[in-house]
DNA sequence: TGACGAGTTGATGTATGCAACATAATCTCT
DNA sequence: AGAGATTATGTTGCATACATCAACTCGTCA
């Protein structure tokens, strides 16, 4: 097997070329470039030290992640999705972690199952000393640990271009603030988790969808994200 | 707007980089390559007459479609899925397409739902006519409908990769000569179709579901689906 | 005879120069 | 002064040369 690198979404790709491209994707996604700013070749290349070559393959990648747009003979520039996208992406997020819900529940008593439940537990504690921030990263990790969990890695490919594209962790911060919004959420989260040790595959998934459905409602109603 | 070019599978992309890509993957699809073949840049390079540059881009994409794999510093060699991979791609594509025949169903009437009533006519007349490659087609396209018919481009995007790496049209010619199976795949096609036209979103994404499921069913029974 | 290792080969990875093109600024003519 | 054409500039797109590394060959030694 080929030596592989994984990022933090879950994505596994070749090791050669990690470093660059997540330092880039790192350096946009950092807010450093405004929504429709260029980002020359030549500036990245300075900036990284190396040469133009690899940092176009970076961006090209970056493109198929969805945060930059090459326009051909004109340049490179960050991109921020569309309401519209974003109401796309969260359908597809719903329909990918509703899946996963139910091909976890399919395959019985497994390592993740565990770690679900010690999440939900940190969850209550995050929850109840009201720091935003762990809480926005242990939902971070029950999903993915689904993902993962659902023992289907072309599943876990997509989900991550998916979540590259969603920049999710800024707007789960966002909604992390929402009143009442932290208290429903690991409440459903409680409810897949236990459809799931049931082995109703069927339920896992309707609990996921409805979840995901709920979040999604909650980054579209907030006044922060974009709406052209 | 950008200039963008539309491949078969519906994947919009700049049109730019497009005719070499296509090219190469058609290349590579047409069987010319054995499973496991190096594929050499110069060999391509000259092939095409270009350089190595657009060629290396070209590949960089075909192992994100999971066509190739690049193995650093010693080459790239084309890559045939495993049976695991294939089981899997197949779970997501019930997803994507369970995903689309519901959001499609909650369209209302729109102009696919002709294109899928004509489609289902000369399905018939095809199946009768004992002419498998338009049967072929036509199933293609039944299920390209469905997928441009949900209005969600995202979903398009993944739905072309997944294909992509499928190579799907491949395995649809082996199992359209299973018997009986061209009648059972119009009548689940045709239970999909009342569904959407009844606005029964959840129904819908449950036939369409199962016929995909059944679909996978009969690739992977096929003797000549790789068993590795 | 088999295992180990230096050298060779052939491929990819990177750097850089030049050309082509889109866009913006300027100039000219009315 | 305004509108069109033209020049100017900055960017990407491609070609090519060189650096680098993995795999193989072949010779040496135990």
């Amino acid at each position: 097997m080929q030596e592989t690198f994984t990022t933090e979404q879950g994505l596994t790709l070749p090791v050669h070329d990690q470093p660059l491209l997540d330092r880039v994707r790192a350096l946009i996604l950092g807010g450093d470039f405004p929504p429709g700013a260029p980002v020359s070749e030549v500036f990245l290349a300075q900036e990284f030290d190396v040469s133009r070559t690899p940092i176009r393959e970076a961006l090209k990648q970056l493109q198929h992640e969805g945060l930059v747009e090459i326009r051909p003979k004109v340049g490179t520039f960050v991109r921020e999705p569309t309401r519209r996208e974003i109401v796309e992406l969260f359908q597809l997020k719903e329909s990918f972690e509703g899946l996963a819900a139910g091909l976890l529940a399919r395959r019985g008593p497994v390592r993740e199952l565990s770690v679900l439940e010690r999440n939900l537990e940190e969850s209550d504690e995050a929850a109840a000393a009201g720091d935003a921030e762990r809480y926005a990263a242990l939902v971070h990790e029950f999903h993915q640990t689904i993902i993962l969990g659902a023992d289907n890695n072309k599943l876990a490919e997509h989900y991550g271009r998916l979540m590259n594209q969603l920049a999710y962790h800024r707007l789960v911060l966002r909604t992390a603030g929402h009143p009442g919004r932290i208290i429903a959420s690991t409440s459903e989260h409680r409810t897949v988790l236990e459809m799931i040790k049931d082995k109703d595959h069927f339920g896992a998934e309707a609990a996921m969808r409805n979840h995901v459905y709920a979040s999604s409602r909650e980054v579209l109603t907030d006044s922060r994200t974009r709406t052209d």
